[in-house]
DNA sequence: ACATTGACCTGGGAGC
DNA sequence: TGCTCCCAGGTCAATG
């Protein structure tokens, strides 16, 4: 469910509420996310002291004055932030409680999301250290890509959304940056003029920019960490709209699959 | 080195 | 109402 501007808005979410705050307890329901939770986390979190509420691709780093937990939301999951009373309900796996009675809650159904705790640099686990690029850094630039596109023969769809590239840029976003580009899907990564490349990196930022502002995207069940729906969804011009009118020359909104997932694209507009 | 495919897991909606 | 099938916002591991 969460791309980069969901997860984004869950950090701006949180880390207001918890902040400086003292960890009094955690409690893990369900240790059985891609990988389990480790041991450690429930052991030293406890007492730790936040410091920070950072973001690395989807990853979310809560720092404290004695580790960090990264965490994860995979495709269906969330953190809410909650009165400590608040009774869990299925599919609640994890709460970090504060001493000062609130607590958040991570819930997620499909369970692909992912939660550790480690003293060491969050930035060197081995799920991070390959990662590519942040795509609102300026180290995403024209001539990154330029550079990174050369001799490859990956549709360009499949490669903007290949974190070793850029991070967080997922399936609704990749679409919509393409479509906003001119870029058809299925085009071949490295046979792409510089211009165009070029064009693509301002609008990734832009679109994912925009997104943030409006608190991400919500299509079945994302929330703000305050339970709000995002407001970026009324923005879409492609994704989901598969056999709707463009906005732009009103022909249908094609849907195509890449990479096991689903495309959506203007065949007029997109060349 | 790069590209492609399978795997992980649950729930919701469509169609019968 | 209930069954089966397909689809879903991610990404790692294995394979060619």
């Amino acid at each position: 469910m969460p791309e980069l501007p969901e997860v984004e808005t869950t950090r701006r979410g949180i880390e207001p509420h918890i902040i400086n705050q003292t960890i009094h307890s955690v409690i893990v329901r369900d240790r059985r996310l891609r990988w389990p939770i480790n041991k450690q986390f429930d052991k030293q979190a406890p007492g730790s002291q936040i410091l920070s509420v950072e973001r690395r691709s989807k990853y979310l780093l809560i720092n404290t004055n004695n580790g960090c937990i990264i965490l994860h939301l995979g495709m269906s999951g969330s953190l809410r932030v909650l009165k400590a009373d608040t009774p869990a309900v299925k599919h609640d796996h994890v709460d970090i409680v504060f001493s000062n009675h609130k607590l958040i809650r991570y819930h997620d159904p499909r369970r692909f999301g992912s939660l550790f705790w480690t003293k060491s640099d969050p930035l060197k686990h081995k799920l991070l250290i390959n990662l590519g690029p942040e795509p609102l850094d300026q180290a995403f630039s024209s001539e990154y890509l330029i550079i990174k596109s050369k001799d490859r023969k990956q549709n360009i769809k499949t490669f903007i959304m290949n974190s070793q590239i850029v991070v967080g840029v997922g399936n609704i976003y990749a679409c919509e940056s393409l479509f906003l580009a001119g870029i058809h899907p299925k085009t071949i990564a490295g046979k792409i003029s510089k211009a165009r490349l070029s064009s693509l990196v301002n609008i990734i930022k832009t679109v994912l920019n925009k997104a943030i502002a409006q608190g991400g995207t919500t299509l079945k069940d994302f929330t703000q960490s305050d339970g709000k729906p995002g407001y970026f969804a009324q923005s879409l011009n492609v994704y989901g709209r598969e056999n709707e009118a463009c906005y732009t020359c009103k022909r249908p909104i094609k849907k195509i699959t890449q990479g096991q997932r689903s495309t959506f694209y203007c065949p007029k507009c997109q060349h």
